[in-house]
DNA sequence: AATCTTTTGAGGTGCGCACCTCAAAAATGA
DNA sequence: TCATTTTTGAGGTGCGCACCTCAAAAGATT
């Protein structure tokens, strides 16, 4: 008997096919010590339910909606297209797909549709947002109503959310501080953090990583104030030349979040391309551009297309109460020069 | 129709069940023109076959065997963990995979067990190995006798397998390289270059790729000639106390292959530690600890359990005939430092 | 036109499981 | 003890597909 069948269960619980079918379901009307009686015969035998039989049989695919903030920034182009490549190559696999974009600025723009989910439709949701009390209460919401959800990218650590999927930013930004300490000659040295507010999702959390790994190995390096461009190019410009004016021993630049840009094509102007160690965040044309043009030097990035296939997965894996293998969904934090660029 | 069924590409083509089965799963006994009229309507409704109900019909596991050769590197040691890892989590999936060992040193270790192989049990093989003549011709055969191939980590190239599943070893090269350049201060510097043969896979690829990475961004750099520990410990100690000797003014160590115990503790005997650069290869206890202590600079590897479940993908995907994704089963030139190691 | 061959159709069975119905058995209460 | 409730069993159906058999229809050959 390579692999028990349910058939097989019934006969080593000595019970019937159809209370089998009633325990591992959790249907009710079977009296405790039947239950145990059929969950000991299931670790007696090995039994494993095969989940693809089971979802043929239940006849239903599986629905899941994944809601990423509308807004222009490249990154987010990368997450949608992520998610629409994904949701091709799933429908095989009877899982349907569905990206919902809402509106970024409205706390409540992604709290509406979710409350608007049921669980009669929907077998879960993945989430790109950032936490606010309203979306905060809107996850809580729908998990009560037996809806599963992931976080992805940016973690909702106070929403109940099942998993989150993405990356450790602090540990990126000491990753960032890391190599660009190692990249700069030893001795003192100036170094510039800029990020662009809205896309610059956990840009907190990246400036502490990247303070910590350089106050820990790197004493000499004195690392500026964030430049904050909020998603304006000119305040940006602005803001990036000051700093560039003010420190003409700037050694080193480590972008957090999008403006990519901005950066390269002031460092361009001013003369500063290869003088200046530029480590940036995701990999999106104009990062990919940088490195092949040798005006980045290092790109911290997470595969989005391993992270919505792994959202996937793990909402799958949670409906059908399947083990989860931590290992294979864990995001890396990937570290990018010109070389192993694909 | 959320999903088309055999029964409605029937209909769509105006012919029996029968005869589709029997276009679909390409038995004899049906005129070309009623093919043709199947395969339209194929198109036309986006008929996509159930690869979970058809293995389930076909009631047979997949059954995979994944040689790896022997020996006692940590590196051997990984990928041996990682199938088991994989097998113990594919059995879900009906998938049979099991791990042979074969004797390294004999070119014919492995082509008596492939020959021995048969599409009847077994519907696909994952090889890693060093191309010789027998292996290739036993692949070959293999292939002509129905049964899929893949190769992980080192290439087959002309052994007509179906994919290489791994990382392009000069790109590794050059990635090391590139790190080691920007690592290094800005002027002459030596760097040397040490592999352990046998389990320096495609140490030559690497060593081309660091080399031209370096001339062509970093032309003051010298690379010293490599060093060949011929996976003795003794040997390759005495061998690179004699380079460390001819040159104090050494700035930084590629390690391509395995040895890297006996380099650190060399390193760390020589008061060198932290004064030289070092950038080895492949994720193992030794190179993990050697981040983690700070006296690793970086680690180029690649994820074992990515490769090996990449592997099974592939070989399924082939049988099952169905498309494979191009960047899922991408196996990435990772960087490591220590503070993006978990 | 008669025979032979190739092609097609109709129908059934089972993979492992979910889900449903109805009756029988067991446990519980009065 | 009998009536009531709870628990269990027996059996069937269908998910989408593979695979099998046998007969009918269509072509090809003489």
């Amino acid at each position: 008997m390579l692999r028990p069948t349910i058939n097989d269960l019934a006969d080593a619980a000595g019970v019937s096919l159809a209370t089998v079918d009633r325990v591992l379901n959790s249907r009710p009307g079977v009296r405790q010590v039947t239950v145990d009686k059929v969950n000991q015969a299931v670790e007696k035998i090995g039994f494993v339910r095969d989940p693809f039989a089971a979802n043929l049989a239940r006849k239903r695919d599986f629905k899941v909606i994944a809601f990423v903030p509308n807004g222009d920034g490249q990154f987010l182009s990368e997450i949608c297209a992520a998610v629409q490549k994904t949701a091709k190559a799933a429908a095989v696999d009877r899982v349907d797909l569905i990206l919902q974009q809402f509106e970024a600025d409205d706390p409540h723009a992604l709290a509406g549709p979710l409350d608007a989910i049921s669980s009669e439709t929907v077998d879960g949701v993945v989430i790109m947002g950032l936490e606010t009390p309203p979306l905060r209460d809107a996850v809580r919401r729908l998990r009560l109503r037996g809806v599963a959800a992931v976080a992805i990218v940016s973690d909702l650590p106070n929403s109940g959310i099942d998993y989150f999927i993405g990356i450790n930013n602090l540990a990126a930004g000491r990753t960032a501080g890391a190599l660009m300490g190692k990249m700069l000659p030893s001795g003192p040295a100036k170094v510039a953090v800029m990020t662009s507010s809205l896309q610059a999702w956990d840009s907190l959390d990246r400036r502490l990583g990247f303070d910590r790994a350089l106050a820990e190995g790197f004493p000499d390096i004195e690392v500026l104030a964030t430049v904050e461009g909020h998603d304006d190019p000119v305040l940006l410009d602005t803001a990036l030349r000051r700093v560039l004016q003010a420190n003409p021993d700037l050694r080193g630049i480590y972008s957090m979040g999008g403006g990519n840009r901005v950066l390269l094509t002031l460092l361009e102007q001013a003369g500063l391309t290869g003088r200046v160690r530029v480590i940036a965040h995701e990999l999106t044309q104009t990062t990919r551009d940088g490195l092949r043009q040798d005006r980045i030097d290092a790109v911290i990035t997470q595969d989005l297309g391993h992270i919505v296939r792994s959202a996937i997965r793990t909402l799958r894996a949670t409906r059908d109460q399947r083990p989860i293998l931590a290992e294979q969904e864990r995001i890396r934090i990937e570290i990018l020069v010109k070389d192993n660029l694909d």
